[in-house]
Order: structure tokens, then sequence, then C-alpha cells
DNA sequence: TTAGAAATTAAACAAACGTTTAATTTAAAC
DNA sequence: GTTTAAATTAAACGTTTGTTTAATTTCTAA
């Protein structure tokens, strides 16, 4: 699926408006207003404001795998490669926060039923990836052998998603005052801090 | 706030819509059906479908704090007492999963203006008790120093968060092919894998 | 320059929304 | 049994919703 310009801005303003009043929140005549178009465009180019969402995650998600072929080939130890792959995972979350925002609800909600083929597949290619990472890290001898390996994103991407979801309260307990503040604890303490939970767990006798 | 036995009947449908369908998809013509009341019913006990939101999350709430003064008294090593604060954590989200489905929604929505003073209160007491467990752990040397509390809870309630909204995902994954199993599996693996993720990373020498 | 397609518009559509009204039934108090 | 308050109802209210229509403008190609 191709989009013009045009297409685009209008899918961009609604992300932006479907993560921060839902997708049930907001109207195509706000959509529309914000992105400077007349309402029947919507329809005109989606079809409907609900294939308008179909639509947006495609286009998203398509961009969303991680380009880690290289990863596995590169000369680093294991150790340094789970902490690429973290820092990769946090950077994809919080460039595409918005999107995780709305999938998170529509993963949730029985109202629609969006086809997140694309998304899960996306899931699995990345699980693969650490999978590849964690063996090799074994057969070396530096992680433990009883690695649950299925619950290790789960960690990476409930942390910064948890953090970013309580936004408010982390910016007051951590007294993170500016915009600015609150990217650069996530992109250093919050990413040492996921990096070293794995690195821990990994090499952690039981 | 004292509710009788059909303001509550109004405010258990009411939770279950508002998690299944979100606050905007859910109408209150729809949660009327459900509980048996007449629409006006809603307005008449509770003012407004707003509101009705407000007197629900202040009824879930106040039953929320965990019931742990008790576990920093208790006669067990700091690592017993992580592990038993993580158990109380997990059943404590697994038994008010609608309501933390909905709290999501609206800590990051921008539409209303919740006041969520009383849950604020209820994770820094929580966070407290966290602290001293810790605290304890490494006078006693059996935890690392350099421990960044704040950022513990966001593991355990950010990774069993993240399982629940990706439900069907980890279904697929892990081949939990019936509710039982998918609790089991809660209960028992996932909840045996947070412990032990914190438990390496209070150990683990950096 | 002109014919035809694509884009854009304002207006109208029916349906659904949250809320209010006014009438009626039920329950409690004396 | 009567009075008074509380609970419950169906109907109507005015808005807002997503979508469609039909007319008009803009663009493209011959």
């Amino acid at each position: 699926m191709e989009f013009n310009e045009k297409q685009i801005e209008i899918l961009l303003v609604a992300e932006q408006l479907f993560a921060e009043e839902g997708f049930d929140g907001t109207s195509v005549r706000e959509i529309a207003k914000i992105a400077n178009i007349n309402v029947a465009m919507i329809s005109y180019y989606f079809g409907s404001k609900e294939k308008l969402l179909e639509a947006l995650v495609l286009y998203r998600i398509s961009g969303m795998q991680l380009h880690l072929e290289s990863l596995s080939t590169e000369d680093i130890s294991p150790i340094e490669k789970i902490e690429k792959l973290i820092s990769y995972y946090i950077h994809r979350i919080n460039s595409n926060r918005c999107m995780y925002q709305i999938l998170h609800f529509e993963l949730s909600t029985t109202k629609r039923e969006l086809n997140l083929e694309a998304f899960t597949k996306v899931k699995k290619n990345n699980l693969i990836l650490l999978e590849n990472i964690i063996t090799e890290g074994q057969l070396q001898g530096l992680f433990q052998p009883n690695i649950n390996v299925a619950l290790i994103p789960p960690i990476i991407i409930g942390t910064i998603t948890h953090f970013h979801m309580n936004k408010p309260y982390y910016v007051d307990l951590l007294h993170l005052d500016s915009d600015e503040k609150y990217e650069d604890y996530i992109a250093n303490e919050l990413t040492k801090h996921i990096q070293k939970t794995i690195k821990a767990l990994l090499i952690y006798e039981d």
C-alpha cells in the first residue's frame, strides 16, 4: 500500500490523536480539523474510520522490524550483543511510542478485530534473534543453561512501556522536570538498568 | 463513600466493560442493559458517566493497598521477603486486572483528568516497603549497594502487565490453550521468572 | 483548449450518544 | 392507612457521531 503526502499527513494526525485520546475518543472531524482537510476525505481515501486505523497500523508496523540481521554475525561478545539488542528495542519503542500506545489498547479490546499478524511476525523474528544470541552465550559458558527466553522480551518491553504509561508518576518520583531530562533518563539510566537486569538474569546462578 | 448493592452491581458491570471496550467505547445504555437497570439510574446514582468512572476508580483503589506491614518485621531473610513481595504484587495485579487495564488507559489519555492521588499514594507506600527490605539486605551484605530501587517495580508491574496485554500472543507462543493453563503459567512460571530476575539484579555484581 | 478524471467541498443523513424530564411505583415512617 | 421520600421508568432532549451525497474545483493528458 502506497500513500501520498496528504494521506500520510492524515495518518500522522490520526496516530497522535488515537494515542492521546483513544480510537473511540477521537472523532473524524477532529482529525480532519487538525490535518486541515475536509471530513469526507477520510472516507474518500481510507473508506472508513476503522479502515484508517488499519492502514495506520500497517503503515507503522511495516517499518518496525529491527534491522539486526548483522548483529548475529558481528564480532562482539554475546553480552555486548544483548546490550545492543536491548538498546535497539528501547529505541524502537521510544520512536514508536504512539503506535505502541494504540496497539496496547487494540490488543486488549474486544471492540475491533485488527489484523496484527504483521506485528506478531516482527515479535517472533526478534525472539529468534534473541534465542540465537543466548544459545551462543551458553555455548561459551557465559550464560546459565536454564533460561526462559520467551520471558525476556516481556521484561524489556514491559518495563519501558510501564515507564511511559506512568510518566507523570515517574517524572514526580525522579524529579524529571523537563522533557529533555525525561528522555535522557530513558536513554541512560533506564536503558542501563534494563541491560543490567537482563545480564544479571542470564549470568545469575539459581 | 458507601455504595448499596445496586450501585456496586453497576460499578462491576461498568468495570468489565470499560476494561474490555474502553471508557469511550462503552455506552451507558450498554452498562444499563447488562446490569439490568434503567439508563437513568446511572445519572441518578452517580451523576454522570464520568463520575461513575471516578467512583469506580476510588472504589477499587481503596482496596488495593498491599497488606504487608507485617512483612517488614517477619523473621525471614530479605531474599524471602522480596519473593513474598513479588508474589503479592502479581496477585494484586491479577485480581485487579480490569482496573489496571482501565488505569493504564486513563493514565495516558489527555481526555479526562482523573484524580489518581490515591493510586500514587499506594505506589509510594509500596516503594518504601521495598526500599526497607533492600536496605536490610544490603546491611546484611546479601545485596549489592548500587541498586536503583525506584526502577524495580516497573520491572515487576511492567512484565506482568505486558504479559496480560499480549495474552493472545503468549497463549500461542507458550501453548497455553486453556484459561487454566494461562492462569497457572502466571502463578508459577512467570512469577518465578520475575522473582529470579529481581533476585539476580539484587545479587549480581556489576 | 478541452475532455475526463481526481480531489475537494458544504450540506445532509440517520443512528447513537449522555443526560434530563416528568410520571409512576415502591418502600419507609408515623 | 396515610404521608413522604426514594427508587424506577419510558420518553424526549439536544449533540455529536461516522458516512454519504451531489455539486464544484483542480489537475492531467491529449
